[in-house]
RNA sequence: CGCGGGGUGGAGCAGUUCGGUAGCUCGCCGGGCUCAUAACCCGGAGGUCGUAGGUUCAAAUCCUGCCCCCGCAA
């Protein structure tokens, strides 16, 4: 069918060129080049460079305006497909045609920005993803198909959101060749609000295995950090651990302990946290051992 | 000119303030000890100190230009 796409970041530009592999789109929305970077270079969105790649038409707009919806009502397409656009799309661009929704959660839960964020940090509570018909509200659209997915233990949303959004092709693939009517949403919403950095910032007093969800939640955006020595110092993985630090007298939460070639970090109540990637501010990515190696005394992050 | 950190054997760092023989923790290679090991002991290889120039008897260190990496902010 004829195709209206609308995207942004890099896992939409994935889904554009999967979905254009069967459909032929015939405008692709996205958000408008943003400065990027230290340098501040103006940078087209990972849509509108899959867009450009693939030879398909782009309008770059951050709000769907009057003059969006002329260029939207000419193309004529049979339907519009959005994932991860930026901004809501208003009534009267949803007034021309049929727009469906990929949503990384299974809704009512997670409307927002993070879904999947959410899904991780929570252990899995509404992961999957949920192709719904947008209205006019947050992602409060009826359902037109949903599919539960399993997140895997150290899987973060980088990861995960590949993964999302080749099933939620699959799964707008499938609906698209049906006509199964779409159902209002039911059960309790909750809210998936977007993640700031202020929100990335690790609180070490939680369990390991909290900490540990919130670093993968957090990695690639906005990633997790706590603080060595009044420097950020960001946390890329993890591994949980089941041992606790059984010398009780001797807890001290964000305390980092190199055992053989692991690297721990004591959370909360004793509970331990395997460091395995860390970036410590102005310096690459590098193991927590090589990190650790560098340092001496006793290291204690907060 | 948004703010800031950094580029030193394969890795992570110290040394730069106050110029004077290249250091630490690891890794690697060889040997030893051990039932064994992520332990220990002995020996060894490996570095134009990002780069170009300047100052100096002497530069990782001081001066100037350039390149590259990264954190914050946006």
């Amino acid at each position: 069918m004829k195709l209206i796409f609308a995207g942004t970041p890099e896992n939409a530009a994935l889904g554009l060129e999967l979905a254009a592999k069967h459909h032929e789109v015939v405008l692709v929305i996205t958000r408008e080049d943003a400065e990027l970077g230290r340098k501040r270079i103006l940078t087209p969105s990972a849509v509108a460079q899959k867009a450009e790649q693939l030879g398909l038409p782009v309008l770059k707009a951050n709000r769907i305006k009057a003059e969006q919806i002329d260029a939207i009502k000419s193309a004529g397409a049979d339907l519009a497909l959005v994932i991860a656009y930026g901004s809501l799309i208003p009534q009267p661009a949803l007034d021309e045609l049929r727009w469906w929704n990929i949503h990384f959660s299974l809704l009512p839960l997670w409307r927002g920005a993070s879904p999947l964020q959410q899904s991780i940090r929570t252990g899995g509570l509404g992961a999957g993803v949920t192709l719904f018909e947008l209205d006019s509200g947050m992602d409060t659209g009826a359902i037109v198909a949903q599919l539960p997915i399993e997140l895997g233990e150290n899987e973060t949303t980088g990861e995960a959101l590949t993964r999302f959004t080749k099933a939620g092709i699959e799964l707008f693939q499938t609906a698209s060749a049906t006509d199964i009517p779409p159902e209002p949403q039911k059960g309790v919403p909750s809210m998936a609000p977007k993640i700031t950095r202020a929100d990335a910032r690790l609180d070490l007093e939680q369990s390991a295995i909290e900490v540990h969800r919130a670093v993968m939640a957090f990695n690639p955006e906005p990633m997790a950090w706590v603080e060595h020595k009044g420097n950020p110092i960001r946390i890329i993985s993890t591994k949980s651990l089941s041992e606790k630090n059984s010398a009780e007298a001797d807890r001290r939460v964000g305390k980092v302990t190199r055992v053989a070639d692991r690297v721990t970090l004591e959370c909360g109540n004793g509970s331990l946290l395997e460091l395995a990637m860390v970036q410590p501010a102005g310096k690459q990515p590098m193991s927590a051992a090589d990190w650790l190696r560098g340092l001496d005394g006793e290291v204690q992050l907060a």
